[in-house]
DNA sequence: CTGAAAGCGCTTACAG
DNA sequence: CTGAAAGCGCTTACAG
């Protein structure tokens, strides 16, 4: 016979021969316990592993101190791109920002299609709010969110007229530091290659490019303004188009680090030496930024801190009703290509 | 007042004229429940939307019905790379089936260094079993599992005299698929471009590779054989270093797409022509691998079957017991570099 | 500061 | 086939 372990509050109270409440309350740190009696059953616990079950006590408090992170099935999706590598490195942060708080982090990948998946996950008490990326017919699922005023946070720009929780990164400040450093460096025909010109994180970068420019002194030409897709295939044909007809070109700003590597490519393929003719600035700083040829000069965000802040402040929402909306700033990584 | 919703199984009872019991009961399709009392109450549970609660399902189960994906938190991580757009796919295969059985997919992010983490979440009730992908540590966090015989199941190959859980792909094939189409459109010199030696996948594909060649009734030239990591840099080094000593080489086999894509870069600038003076195989078959130059031809893995593997036969340990050790198959993607 | 007791919402052995 | 009752392991209002 091993010895009995210790697996509920009932065994610690009778080893320290005190009640159940007592115990319980002494785990909690409640203050209503006295500190000699707390450490004792601290240590007792420690010294058993006592580990208090979590069904329980969820049961109890009506909480499932669990924050789900929704996301979508990847049925006909063929590979894996700059939103996936972004995602991949938010979830870190977020369950730092988690963690603090002693939450659990629960991935929920659910359809598209489908607007019931936020009562199920909450009537069953398996999660307590939830953690949204650009998705898919996103507005569809805020829509159902809020109709039944379920507790969560979005990575990105909330509109105007909406009030939840959102974390973003300062898209305006980005384009702007781009577009500064570009001119500080002398370029004046500056090519905005843009991803689609109906998302807002794509035309706060315009606007940010467009202040640095007008700071500048400067007027942007329309001609040299652009909008594809985030995707390598976009960037290639854009750039292809754009330096075809503006020979005179001498910089882009792509929206993204894939369009930005692209456009290195094709610009070389055409003639141009990067950066004397012709200077390339991304956005995002994945790891393929470092390896492109050459190294791709981008703008950062601090994604571990994006993802802490998801989760705090969806947090501070589900416990004291704050609607928080933060923005984190953008820095220019300098490498080679700008 | 708005119309008072159905929160419990008591509830629904009420509204249907049951017992509490024959409403659990109907809900988990008990046998012992007639076909029409069943249907009458899941009628009345869709209708009023009812979900029943599962924090106090599983405390009465004694089951969290819940698998915790293990990985490591970024702390010092600058990027992300290969491993990590893997694990993304694998993730959404995990989740596809865990959803078949009605599990949760719980991110763990556990310090690399710490081996309580097992203990944490199983006391706890918070997961009943775990899945590890290639991780730091992981033979540390192996023996800490079958220690204190934790359910779990990995994403490799186990060592021969372990028993526990796993799915691996099968690297022998891939690399002998790999090697297979090059001697087939007659190349002689091939490169063999390895990750880290120590790795059993890399030994395998070595085995793999070399296997391809006695059959065709040729002997490897050793000096042909390198080994690295599986990144970029590494990949960049090796083929100059290989070409610059053997500029005889009319084939590279890579272990990932990293590496590859390096080669392909590398062997262009040393003026090759690809696939015409020197052919490239990479492996893994992530997005990149389409976009390179020229597209890569790649040992592709069925990554979401992985992960619903790694899924169903974690549950199926858990609910009886069997032990699985299976490998999936390796096809070769073939695009414009061999 | 501490304890006895009720309650959270399920499941299931037992009795019919 | 159905129900009353005990039990899962916590938390906390209430009483002291």
């Amino acid at each position: 016979m091993t010895e009995k372990t210790v697996q509920t509050i009932a065994d610690l109270a009778r080893l320290a021969g005190v009640s159940k409440s007592t115990v319980s309350r002494a785990l909690s740190d409640s203050p209503l316990i006295g500190e000699e009696t707390k450490e004792r059953i601290r240590a007792l616990a420690r010294e058993h592993d006592f580990q208090i079950n979590a069904s329980a006590s969820r049961l109890s408090l009506k909480e499932s101190r669990t924050i789900a992170f929704v996301s979508h099935p990847y049925y006909q999706k063929k590979g894996f791109g700059v939103a996936d590598l972004f995602m991949l490195e938010i979830l870190g942060g977020i369950s730092t920002g988690l963690a603090k708080s002693h939450y659990d982090l629960l991935m929920a990948y659910v359809d598209p299609s489908d607007t019931e998946w936020p009562a199920r996950y909450l009537k069953t008490g398996r999660a307590d709010g939830f953690i949204l990326m650009t998705s898919t017919r996103k507005q569809h699922h805020i829509k159902a969110l809020v109709e039944m005023k379920a507790p969560f946070i979005i990575w990105g720009t909330p509109p105007a007229n909406q009030c939840f929780c959102s974390v973003t990164g300062d898209n305006f400040g980005g384009g702007k530091l781009a577009a500064e450093h570009l001119l500080r460096s002398g370029r004046r025909k500056i090519a905005f290659l843009g991803g689609p010109a109906e998302e807002l994180e794509v035309q706060k970068r315009f606007e940010g490019f467009q202040s640095a420019h007008l700071e500048a002194g400067l007027t942007l030409d329309p001609a040299l303004v652009t909008y594809g897709w985030f995707s390598n295939e976009s960037g290639t044909e854009r750039t292809r188009t754009l330096l075809e007809q503006h020979p005179e070109i001498d910089a882009i700003f792509a929206n993204s680090d894939f369009m930005a590597i692209a456009a290195l490519r094709v610009a070389q393929e055409m003639g141009r030496r990067i950066p004397d003719d012709l200077a390339v600035i991304g956005y995002d700083n994945l790891t393929i930024a470092e390896d492109s040829d050459p190294p791709l000069t981008t703008v950062s965000q601090n994604i571990p801190l994006a993802g802490k802040l998801l989760a705090q402040n969806l947090i501070q929402y589900l416990q004291t009703g704050v609607v928080t909306n933060v923005s984190i700033p953008a820095e220019l990584e300098i490498r080679k290509s700008a």
